[in-house]
DNA sequence: TTATCTTGTGTGAATTTTACACCACAAACA
DNA sequence: TGTTTGTGGTGTAAAATTCACACAAGATAA
């Protein structure tokens, strides 16, 4: 590591991102942390993160980070808010940036990294380095927020999912009960589906058809200055 | 100044509040704006902010500003961006902070401040320095989002308002025009208003009653699990 | 076969939204 | 003084949506 050091006339904070990945498993939401194996918080889980390079954008450092914990590039990311209490970090003065990501759990490539990845059911996080838990609690609010206006869910599931994986997914990030039948013609209401051929998916009781979510007719509607308001 | 100089073994980004505030004249949304007297951007116009102290959150800091600039002490901010882009300050790599401000026109006082503050309706903001004009329109959107769900538009009024007047803001707002009827049943039926007595305000062709934002009846309905849905 | 679980679809009642209509009042005007 | 105009308050009926079920069909397991 070289000696060079970086000089200003006022003290300036250190900046990082941290990104809360959500994932989904067909029935619960779920959440990558990684292990700390420095001190401080040495031993509790966190969120992947790191500091900002002085010439990328806190989107492009978060996204970086994604990838470096993911593999996958490209995903879906959106910045909620910045966490600046001066002592939230106890060895300088640190100002996170924070995102959440809605990824695909079979499109993440297996904990290859050195740290320790893994997922965890909303229920089951465990405590937390920090001022974590509070990042996961706005994250929580702001992507409950956030689905009644966008079709975000949608980055969540497969490409090809049933009407049902899709019910699962509002019903879990939202912590509401629906109607299946009004959920059905509600959703369908909207037009933003394709449906497709059909086959037996996670429970296999009864064929149900496939559909996969259509960003055209979603652009169109869009256009028209229309509100998902679910 | 002192002549005492802060490293670091990384380069550190500056970090700055930046406060969209919003006031509203009855009729219209506006914005205060103050002129720059230095470069860069000499003459434009931009929103009221400045450097974080090392000590104090970002909230803290863009409190401060707003008070350096209004006056006003606590008054409703919430943090909605960070913008970030490497290149978005000249002078050295400047992180801003943004946070939107609900005020009520009337309690700000003059500009007795230096600098020279002044209040545009949205439709006539001028050119805007920096990438200003950017967090605008994302103040923008936050606030037409937020607005569905928490009943940040009485901030902007006085204490007392007639139904019209809540209806002109929400219009404001969202750039909408609602049934003066089907309006005034809608919100009257969240029974978050307490009925005063009656005078005539702005424009005196009838009394029109006036109602007081009732902070109980909302507590106690959000305590139900309620939602607005404006 | 029968019981059970699941998906897909239908239906009617209850509720809410929406688009107007009507009247009262006060100021402006001829 | 009588008429017009703009605003506030209330009512109402049709349309749309929500809500709570019901029921049939496919598939599996005992």
């Amino acid at each position: 590591m070289e000696e060079k050091m970086y000089t200003y006339k006022y003290p300036h904070p250190a900046v990082t991102t941290d990104c809360v990945i959500f994932g989904f498993d067909g029935m619960r939401l779920q959440v990558l942390l990684v292990e700390r194996g420095l001190e401080p918080c040495k031993g509790k889980w966190a969120f992947p993160g790191g500091f900002v390079k002085i010439d990328e954008s806190c989107e492009d450092g978060a996204l970086r980070e994604l990838e470096e914990e993911t593999g996958l590039t490209g995903a879906y990311i959106e910045q909620f808010h910045t966490f600046s209490a001066p002592d939230r970090d106890p060895r300088e003065r640190v100002i996170t940036v924070a995102y959440y990501a809605l990824v695909r759990i079979q499109d993440v490539k297996a904990g290859d990294d050195a740290a320790k990845a893994e997922w965890f059911a909303l229920d089951d996080v465990p405590q937390l380095a920090f001022d974590h838990e509070k990042i996961l609690s706005m994250a929580l609010k702001r992507l409950r927020e956030r689905i009644h206006f966008e079709p975000i869910g949608f980055e969540l599931l497969p490409e090809k999912f049933t009407i049902r994986q899709l019910q699962n997914l509002y019903e879990a990030i939202l912590d509401v009960r629906f109607d299946r039948s009004n959920f059905t013609k509600k959703m369908l209401h909207f037009n933003i589906l394709t449906q497709l051929e059909e086959t037996v998916w996670p429970t296999p009781k009864r064929e149900a058809k496939l559909y996969s979510f259509n960003n055209e007719s979603y652009n169109e509607l869009k256009q028209k200055g229309f509100r998902l308001e679910f």
